[in-house]
DNA sequence: TATCAGTATGTAGAGTGTCTACCTGTCGGT
DNA sequence: ACCGACAGGTAGACACTCTACATACTGATA
């Protein structure tokens, strides 16, 4: 996918998975960008790296998509920030993002068993 | 990603998984393509639905990558069948495709859990 | 024997999302 | 006066999967 290799322990984003992380980040109350990226670092104890470069862009897209909503505003330390919040549509797709996430990941797992048993 | 909607319940890939579900799939010993297809379909319970056309241009990636060998063969059905099988290289890419499939996991479960209280 | 569904391999091109690399500007501290 | 952290943003490259199509062989069925 990205093409140079993994130098720590960084893992590179799969695609598609933006939207749900930033829906799933914007659950706990509006933010904005660069709020979010520290977000989910913390979050996932340093493993995910949002890059800027595709997070703006991703929150572009879902506001055109009217999944988030969005308005210029300050942040706690006085700056002009433009803070995101989920649409009631965003909560809906992030429903379904989830859903769609937990079937691929239980689909991925059942792939990492022994083989199942045929059943008649 | 793909710019269809979902009919039934079917899940999209996600970019970047192909190959972790096509070495996993090889972990049981050497098969073709459309074999595999039908594999990871079953084994799966009928939420993995791999396209060929997917398929086939990932096996020739594989191929030039060393992770997998292939020749021609003879299905069960007395077909021409181009057989795949994982090599010493590619056994360790399936180590490193699972570890980094399960930390992106564990990650993106640990966004969906309530904000970590911050430690100092 | 014609035809059709299933098996099997493959290619071309479109579409999409993330990445790298860049740019701009503000604020607080030194 | 300068620098690092904060904040928002764009352009283009790149990689991967998808749809759609093409080919060929087999066995069953009409």
């Amino acid at each position: 996918m990205a093409p140079k290799n993994t130098p720590t322990s960084r893992v590179e984003l799969l695609q598609g998975t933006l939207d749900l992380i930033i829906l799933q980040a914007l659950r706990w109350g509006p933010c904005h960008g660069y709020g979010m990226v520290q977000l989910i670092r913390a979050q996932t104890r340093n493993v995910l790296h949002v890059e800027t470069g595709s997070l703006y862009p991703a929150l572009q897209r879902l506001v055109r998509q009217g999944a988030i909503a969005t308005e210029w505003g300050i942040s706690d330390n006085n700056r002009r920030v433009r803070m995101y919040r989920l649409t009631t549509k965003g909560r809906a797709r992030l429903t379904a993002e989830r859903s769609r996430w937990e079937q691929l990941t239980e689909a991925i797992a059942s792939l990492m068993l022994p083989p199942a048993a045929e059943e008649p």
